[in-house]
Formats: C-alpha cells, structure tokens, sequence
RNA sequence: CGGGAUGUAGCGCAGCUUGGUAGCGCGCCUGCUUUGGGAGCAGGAUGUCGCAGGUUCAAAUCCUGUCAUCCCGACCA
C-alpha cells in the first residue's frame, strides 16, 4: 500500500482523552476513531492488526479442533428467559442492549452466545456418537457497560472469539478444557505478548472452574496475585490466603468504652491504641433477589480485612433459595437515603456491632425483616476483640463470641485477599501482586444451560442426558489494543511483528531525487513480492514527517532509501530500538525475511 | 446511580468574570523557496459558539431547562 493512497490520519497532538497511553497512541496514529461513548471505528490499519490477531486465533482453535461459525447478534428475550438470564442481564447488570421489535417482542443484542448455541445443540446434538464438539466464532459484541473506557479496553461494541464445546462428560470436558489453556497460551505467546493464566471467578457466566489470561500492564483493570516458585495465580475475585496472625487483644475484660470520632477502623486503632486485627467490624450490605426480596446483609470481619464483594455475591446467591429466589439481583452498600428508607432510626455508623437489633428494621412487604448476619473465618477467631457498641461514639473492648455476642451459624470466606498474603498451599510463599488486562476467560459450565434449556442426547445405554458444556472468549479488538499498553514508547507504537499492520515501510525522505524514488519502488515491489508485508511513503512530505510517522505507527522495519544509496546501500531501521543498519541493496530482501522469520 | 468537569473551525485551546463585528496554535487550500526528524515566507478557506427557551436594543458571554461527552467513586462503618 502507498501512503499517498491510504486515509491515514496521524495527530501532531495528543487527542484530549484524560486515559491510558494505548487509547491516546491509536487515536493518534490513525488507527481507531470514537464515534459514540464506547464505540469505535476500526479504520485501515487497525483492521489489519484485527485480522491479524483473528487469524492467529483461528489458527490455534481449528488446531484443537474446534469448528467456525457466525451466529446471530440479535437474540430473542425467550431463549435469555428459558436460561435464567434474562433479568439478570438486563435489570441487574444492565448489561445487554434489550430492544423490542415493530410487532412488540423483546430482543437482546449479544453479549454473549450461551443460549444461542445452547438452542442449536439442542436441535442438532441428539447422540453421544456426536460428541465431543466445539463451534467458535469470532464476532461483534454488545455490552451496555456502566462506564465504558480505555477506547477499546472496555468498549460497548467489541470483537471477541466466542467458542463452547458439548461432552458426555466432565472428563470430556476437562480434556478440551486443557486443550484451550494450551491453545489460549498459544496464541498469546504468537502475539509477542507477556501474560499470565490466573484462577478466576466465573461470575455471571456461572460453571465451575475458570481460567483468565491476563497480559500483564501497570494499566490492567484487574489485579492479580501471585507465588514466585510458581504454583499460584488467581485474579484478586477469586485469590484466597491466610491472613496475617492476629495480635493477641490486650482487653482482657469486656466493657464499653467513649470512643468519639472513630467512625473509621483507623481512628479508632489510633484512640485504643490497638492493632486492626483486635476489632471486629461490621459491614452492611443490601442484597436484591430476582423475585424482588431485599435483604439486609450484615458481614462481621476482622478489623484489617476487606470484602471481596465477588465472594460474598456467590455466597448471597447460594441462600437465595432461602429467600424463595433462584439468584441475585444486586448487591449494594446503602446510602444515606436507602438507610432512610430501611431504618426506623439512624443507624450508629462507624459504631455497628455484629448484634445490631432486627428491630430497628422498617417493616416493609418486600424485605426481610431480619439481618442476614454472615460471619467471616478472620472474626470467628478473635478473642477479647473491640467491635461496636450500636451507640454513636462508644465502642466496647474484650467481647468474645458465645459471651457478649452470638456468632453467627453462618461462617464464610468473604475476605479479600491482599498482597503480603500467605499462600494456602505453601504459607513460607507469600502473595505478589500485578495488574493485568484481561484477554481470555475459559471456563467449564457444566450442564447449567442444557439443563435450564433442556438441551440433551442419548447415551450409549439409551438414556437422555444433559449435555456438559465448556465456553472459551478471547478479547479479540482488546488484545489488540492490549499489545499496544505493553509495547510503546514516547515515539508511538511498538507492534509485535506477529500483529503489526505492515512488516515494513519503505520511506523516500525526497521525492524530487530520482533515484531515490526508483529504488524506493524497486524495493517496495520486491519486498511485497517476498511475502513481505510493506507499505511505501510516497507522499509529498518533508523526511521529518515520515519518520515522525513510521515511529507513531509502529511499523517493525524502515527502510530509508536515502543518503545511504551513493554506496549502494539503504539504511534499515528497527523501530523498536530505532538502531539503524545500512544493508546493500541486493541483500534487503533475504535479509528483512531472516529477521521477520526469526522472530518466535 | 452518586460526585466533579467540559461542550467555541478537522484537532488542541483562549474568549465568558465586566453582554457590543468570532480568536490563537496545529492541520487544510494556493504560490514560491526548502528537502534526513513534525520547514520558511506570502496569500486563502472553514463556525447554526451542544440544543431549546428566557432576560436584553443587543447573548459564546447572564438565567432556566435539556442533551452529550469525559473524569472520580461505586471504599468496607
């Protein structure tokens, strides 16, 4: 491709968008434009990275076996409805676009295909003689995100590869399972890029285990935890450890202390003069269940530790049954307008106590008229700890469960795990931490959808069983833009070659020499010619601009058909270190192909 | 959903306090010069000042409403 061709839009200027460097670095080079919040235009270049990338991913699946096909965008509300998720995706989470038709019926744009390929294998899959299978397709997405950002890193409309498999049996299942770790690992090693496979929760999905592979990026919006020797490695949602030992309570008898002003654990620390590890405090929670139920949720742990919030939703929606409820809807921390409308008073903020009084509940239809009082594993082991004293300003020193408090029959693991951790499986290995981006999830579902949609086949005894079912998504346009936060510097882009545009651009730095322009060409054929993949700056703009441009594109090899040809030579400069080589002219061709099949 | 900010030329921004002919830089077009790291000189084009009301002789500027976009938060008592 000639430049004097292309519609290539470079910016002088960084685009105003308060983000992270790969947003502003394909805004600025041309590869991608906004046109709504969260959607984008894929111009030229950066539909070639796609396709790029989409090859490397097709290569690997149709490797595994996994078969290609294009389903559709818009789905009916019935086959959301028939698996459960319905609301789920369009109250709670918000996150399908719902549409409805001329003639009033509900439609979803995908955000995802369960249910879709769900139906098929239902219609098709009749015989275990049929099995195992695996459909992919790499497609445009639709998610109505809350707060979409980063350009392409969380936009509302992407590309990803989409892929679910269908087994007798789990240990089917399991066996493409790893099939897909491998090809996953696979594809991003052919990217060029650094990542990581990490235990993940499965969320809204649902299933059983989960693995996400994260490229690894001070911008990732995930944080993960780690071991050095190796053997763990879980997103942050899922990650557990053992907490620091506690220090032992200098309270040794219990009474209720004035604590003013120590709504925080820290203020209060700092007036008890104690450790974080000596209180117990109390965390409220609102919880809403499909069938409209809300209840009040109250989480007791120790003093320095968090909620994952993750881990207390898949708690919650495992007691929605004894709510008359199949899942839940959300989860929320109330506000001081929600508290109005809970509580017949003002509830003691920063001084709750894992015994706060049910009655202070405003009776109501739709809510539980008692707290659902949840007790994690780091507050069960406490003694003579502090906690509330469900009274503004006084806390009370030297309580103990089964004495001063009950403890709830609901013990739980809702703590998140921190950095400095010990690791469960080897507690002299403590957790590191990184931040990483999100490229690929698999997970292995199990039979939730062909139960829910009654998606079977008959085994080799004749009897009708649900189909197991594995899914697999790559962030297809995400990973693209993924390479780009992880390879760049204050020049532009730095592609991997694997995924770059062009391998080459031959750049003339004066048109009006005859013979620079001659050679230009020359090369310029050849190298295409080679299987090379090159573009050709051909147009009317000073040496300066071009330069200034190749750097801001990333292309791996510039060829510079300049000062260098009096000896018959071009210099060849590498962008990602912008060393330049001067190479005669015979050898640009063999010698650009070493280098581009070099590289692994 | 809460909080904060911004909408003025293709891009980045000033002007608004104190109402009075629409500005700057980059980009774009023409010509000449220049030609290895975002050239110089001369000339030129480009705006429903987000939208709708209102106040006023007069609104980019003041008031009301509305839409859009971006940022922070969804923080633990």
């Amino acid at each position: 491709m000639r430049l004097s061709q292309m519609l290539l839009v470079t910016l002088r200027e960084d685009p105003a968008l308060g983000e992270i460097p790969s947003h502003k670095l394909l805004v600025r080079a041309g590869y991608i434009r906004r046109v709504g919040s969260g959607i984008y235009a894929y111009l030229p270049l950066m539909w070639r990275v796609l396709q790029k990338v989409s090859r490397i991913v097709r290569e690997e699946m149709n490797a595994t076996g996994a078969q290609e096909c294009l389903l559709p965008q818009v789905q009916p509300a019935e086959l959301w409805q028939e698996s459960g998720r319905w609301d789920t995706y369009t109250q709670a989470e918000g996150i399908m676009f719902a549409l409805q038709d001329r003639k009033g019926r509900e439609l979803g744009l995908g955000p995802t295909h369960e249910e879709v390929i769900t139906a098929i294998a239902r219609d098709l899959i009749r015989s275990y003689r049929q099995l195992p299978t695996h459909l992919y397709q790499i497609q445009t997405k639709f998610r109505d995100e809350i707060r979409p950002r980063f350009g392409l890193m969380r936009g509302r409309e992407f590309i990803m590869k989409d892929g679910y498999s269908f087994h007798t049996d789990e240990e089917s299942l399991r066996q493409t399972y790893a099939d897909m770790y491998r090809a996953y690992s696979n594809i991003l090693r052919r990217c060029g890029l650094q990542f990581r496979a990490v235990e993940a929760d499965s969320g809204a999905i649902g299933g059983s285990g989960s693995t996400e592979f994260m490229v690894l990026a001070d911008a990732g919006e995930d944080e993960i935890l780690y071991t050095e020797d190796g053997r763990y490695a879980a997103n942050v949602e899922k990650a557990v450890s053992l907490p620091t030992d506690a220090v032992e309570s200098p309270f040794k008898i219990y009474e209720k202390r004035e604590t003013p002003g120590t709504e925080t654990i820290e203020k209060l620390c700092k007036f008890l003069n104690c450790s974080p590890t000596q209180v117990v405090k109390n965390v409220l929670y609102e919880a809403t269940f499909d069938n409209g139920v809300r209840v009040l949720v109250l989480v007791s742990l120790r003093g320095d530790q968090e909620v994952n919030e993750v881990k207390l939703q898949n708690e919650l929606t495992d007691l929605a049954p004894c709510y008359k409820g199949h899942t839940l809807l959300s989860l929320a921390i109330p506000d001081a307008d929600a508290q109005a409308q809970w509580f017949r008073q003002a509830l003691p903020l920063g001084y709750i106590a894992p015994d706060l009084s049910d009655e202070i509940i405003r009776p109501e239809k739709q809510v539980s008229p008692k707290f659902l009082r949840l007790a994690d594993q780091t507050a069960v082991d406490l003694k003579n700890f502090v906690t509330g004293a469900n009274e503004s300003g006084y806390h009370v020193v030297g309580a103990n469960w089964g004495q001063e408090f009950t403890l709830s029959e609901r013990v739980v693991d809702v703590r998140k795990a921190q950095g400095g951790d010990r690791a469960p499986h080897d507690p002299s290995q403590t957790l590191q931490t990184a931040r990483g981006i999100e490229i690929g999830h698999i997970f292995q579902l199990g039979t939730k959808y062909s139960t829910a949609m009654g998606a079977t086949y008959t085994n080799e005894q004749g009897e009708e069983k649900p189909l197991v079912m594995g899914c697999y998504g790559v962030g297809v346009s995400r990973l693209a833009q993924a390479a780009v936060e992880q390879s760049y510097d204050k020049n532009g882009i730095i592609w991997p070659i694997a995924i770059a545009p062009y391998h080459a651009i031959v750049v003339i730095p004066n048109l009006n020499d005859s013979k620079q322009v001659a050679v230009a060409e020359q090369l310029y054929a050849d190298l295409n010619a080679a299987g090379i993949e090159t573009l050709l700056d051909d147009r009317s703009e000073r040496a300066g601009v071009k330069f200034k441009d190749a750097d801001l594109i990333g292309i791996p090899l510039r060829i510079v058909t300049g000062r260098a040809l009096q000896a018959g030579k071009v210099e060849v400069v590498l962008r990602a270190t912008l060393t330049a080589t001067e190479i005669a002219l015979e050898q640009v061709v063999p010698t650009l192909k070493n280098w581009i099949e070099a590289v692994p």
